[in-house]
DNA sequence: CTCGTTTGTCTAGCGGTGCTAGGATCAGTT
DNA sequence: AACTGATCCTAGCACCGCTAGACAAACGAG
């Protein structure tokens, strides 16, 4: 018995150990340079060893972007949570979601960009991902404004947060006037 | 000096092909089944033809993305100049770009989500990809409100309205209640 | 303690990718 | 008619995600 929880723990700890290798390849080099090879290297294990803890790559990511979502949403409660008034709550989500995504551009792209094999907007979507939408809304609920539903004007509201996200990091759109936008976007969007 | 011509005509009408073809394959059976291989035999040529035309995939991309811009700043100005008022041009300027990006997917995928090796927010970026932006500019311009900068609500706009279209298409939002997300982004952004 | 059995891991290989070197072929010129 | 240069293709490189099958280690039973 005792033999067989010890494997298993072994077991979790090296699928931990993949996933970490994973992202911070992705971090350093981007997804491109996560093969399974090199991954499998870096892990000290041979390339099937992945295949009996994933499926393929595309579970690697959807489970190096499970770990981003909740940690978005720990950097949403805690920059919303540390603000006074609905405006100043709306903008440092606005702030914190955009310095999540600048910050660690491969688990925002492992989120959002590629394909994670994840459900979305659905019945079966992984909770951390419902979580992390749960942390906008409940700060977002405050400025919706009125005959609005909460969770259309979330949904509006994240999209323009990923938009800037996504553009500023491919070069659409230049850094330096990351501040005034979140501005513009509060002041017009959020009905304080 | 006329063999020269027919020559260059050739080469010229040969390039058009391969960027209309890598378009359609990619439109049909997304980008991923665009490789050189099949778009080789697709074109009948071997495959060391394509970089005769091109450094590389990317730059197919990238032929494909500036086809895109000026189709997405016709569409735009079209829907645009046939709508009264400011508020309902607007409306039908994100209505025009949600369109062309669900109507387009391929498209809309070179532009801004794949490498296409284009430079934006430059100098020497492309001409296509710099009327594109002024195509929304135009309108935008209009509904900008005092004491901002048209260049910056522009782009707030537009990362807006990217971030309701790749969400979209990439499952996180569901496509029912777009026209409703559209009418609410129009009518807090846009000062009429 | 020894012997099957099960479990785990690795080596080797499949079909695919983007890209390129080098030889063959064909056209235009002299 | 022979040369020359442009043009194209065959073949191959190193890499990709993924998997079959051989092998070894660890286990439980007698």
């Amino acid at each position: 018995m005792s033999v067989q929880e010890r494997k298993q723990r072994e077991r979790a700890e090296r699928e931990r150990l993949i996933v970490a290798t994973a992202r911070k390849l992705a971090e350093q080099q981007g997804w491109d340079a996560v093969t399974t090879r090199r991954l499998a290297e870096h892990i000290e294990y041979s390339q099937p060893v992945l295949y009996s803890h994933f499926r393929g790559k595309r579970e690697i990511i959807g489970a190096v972007a499970l770990q981003g979502a909740a940690e978005l949403a720990t950097a949403v409660r805690a920059a919303t949570s540390a603000a006074d008034g609905p405006r100043a709550r709306v903008a440092a989500l606005a702030r914190a979601y955009l310095d999540f995504a600048a910050g660690n551009p491969a688990v925002y792209d492992a989120l959002f960009q590629l394909d994670g094999g994840l459900a979305y907007a659905q019945e079966d979507t992984p909770e951390p991902l419902k979580d992390a939408f749960a942390a906008l809304l409940e700060t977002l609920d405050e400025v919706t404004g009125d005959g609005i539903d909460p969770g259309l004007f979330t949904e509006v509201f994240w999209a323009a947060l990923h938009g800037l996200a996504t553009l500023t990091r491919a070069g659409r759109l230049l850094p330096e006037d990351a501040e005034p936008r979140v501005e513009l976007l509060v002041d017009r969007l959020a009905v304080v």
